[in-house]
DNA sequence: TTTTATTGTTATGAAACATAGCAATATTGA
DNA sequence: TCAATATTGCTATGTTTCATAACAATAAAA
């Protein structure tokens, strides 16, 4: 994502303690990992997750999707469209307005692989953490997310 | 940011509990509430953070600050400038090449404000978190932040 | 002194995210 | 039942963030 390359030491960093901006480098230095991790298979994190979703909730609608991952209904379809573009999956309808999103036997061959990606992703991180109550750090990020989607609504 | 809206209770979310999104809406949370406050004031993050910094560095070079905030010396231009366009911050020569920076009054007089609002902010969350082990949190992020950029370089 | 690296800059493109509006269609509630 | 309202997918469009490539001036290293 960015090249870290170490920033002058002699120079005070007064936000680096900041629980925002320690959160902020925290997930982009795991969304970058993700990201090369999926890279190899082709797939950008939004769509992997996309795929995992689908193939969690088959006929489930791309609104539904959207608003799980917090994306706007317009910025859904170009996704969607490449996704099915590239056979990964099939929009059927079910209302006049509604689409059913379900994976093919490619994406759900790929959803497998993302899976897999991720669990080694996910691993690696939680191997870094061994002896810290990680149990704790998740309850801390969830406090954090609701905390901050309450506060704006 | 976005519009968390519900998502439809009776839909998995597989996602939801893996580290790194979870980290992503955290830290997504966190910056939105820091990005209002600013807005009271007329600043992004970004411009808060960079007008911290060079307060915290008198002098220092806008590329020291870019590498600092992992922004790229092409991006820091236009940023830099709108602050030296608002009269917060002054660019002089130290070199054929470098550019010093530094905060005007009106600078310091407003990096002031953004620390206040940074102050508050933290606090809010920190209050959150009472009775869990911040520190353990700290060291957790930053962990997570040095393996990712470390895993890149 | 020649080579290499750095700095600020321009130009440019890709990606993420937001809004407004639209046609078709569900859903509602009076 | 039927008129008002909401939802869905979509187009068009703009903004913000971030990345690359190239460049001239200049500093630093060989």
């Amino acid at each position: 994502m960015n090249k870290p390359a170490a920033p002058d030491d002699r120079l005070q960093d007064p936000v680096a303690a900041r629980l925002g901006y320690m959160l902020r480098r925290a997930s982009a230095a795991m969304m970058a990992g993700l990201g090369a991790g999926l890279a190899d298979i082709g797939l950008r994190p939004v769509e992997g997750t996309i795929l995992i979703l689908v193939g969690a909730n088959p006929g489930c609608i791309q609104s539904e999707i959207g608003r799980m991952l917090g994306i706007k209904r317009a910025n859904m379809v170009p996704l969607i469209a490449a996704l099915a573009g590239r056979g990964l999956l099939e929009k059927s309808p079910v209302d006049g307005r509604s689409l059913a999103l379900s994976l093919t036997a490619a994406g759900e061959a790929l959803r497998g692989q993302v899976d897999a990606i991720m669990d080694a992703h996910e691993a690696r991180f939680e191997r870094l953490l061994a002896g810290k109550d990680v149990t704790l750090l998740r309850d801390a990020l969830r406090l954090i997310a609701e905390e901050g989607e309450a506060g704006l609504e």
